[in-house]
DNA sequence: ATTCAATGGACTATTTTAAGGCTATTGATT
DNA sequence: AATCAATAGCCTTAAAATAGTCCATTGAAT
């Protein structure tokens, strides 16, 4: 089993650790709305999972200090330069073959 | 310095790192938005950094099998179970007191 | 080099969110 | 237990995203 979750408890779980951060910075949702550039309700949406903006999202980690966070989806894998001569550069598009190749 | 990326040029990057994500499964915008149950432009805004929902965000994320990531934003603060039975509860509220506690 | 799927970009209609203000509830402090 | 700030929730308007379709561009395979 993946992960059972519905996309809405995923938001929902989400909104609790923007919440937990903030607690953890002891600042209210005003502050926290004032500094990051944006409305008071879209703090409150944001961590009720009440719906959001990626934009919102991305202002508020942001003022949390917790930016770094969003680089660290997909880690690109180290390679040596030795590797790195001999590297095709990665694909730009997806391939033409029906089957799907990688995990 | 903190990070001089402005909110767009991190949402552009962030949307690299999608597509990064979806080109090692080798699948098509197309086949994305189908398996993840959103519309193709909302794959496309998400990875061109033209603004996005949350929601379109998570159920993305879901089909990559990369959904895991949303619960890496605040991690816990593991303590033992002798802590455990000391430990008072999270704070629900930020407190009264106009300075910020931790950093 | 040619071919054709994958992607980008634009357009419209519809739905959703942002923003701002307001009241009700609740939890931390005293 | 009383107080009052912090939060929830609802309302309205403006702005933005979704969904659907179409055409132009481009990269990968032949």
């Amino acid at each position: 089993m993946q992960n059972s979750k519905t996309p809405e408890e995923m938001e929902a779980a989400f909104g609790h650790q923007l919440r937990d951060l903030r607690l953890r910075r002891n600042i209210d949702q005003r502050q926290l709305a004032e500094q990051a550039g944006v409305a008071l309700n879209s703090v409150k949406n944001l961590e009720n999972g009440r719906g959001a903006t990626l934009t919102s999202l991305v202002k508020v980690l942001r003022s949390l200090g917790r930016a770094d966070w969003l680089e660290t989806l997909a880690p690109e894998v180290a390679i040596s330069p030795m590797q790195m001569l001999k590297a095709k550069q990665p694909r730009q598009r997806a391939s033409k073959t029906k089957g799907n190749a990688n995990a």
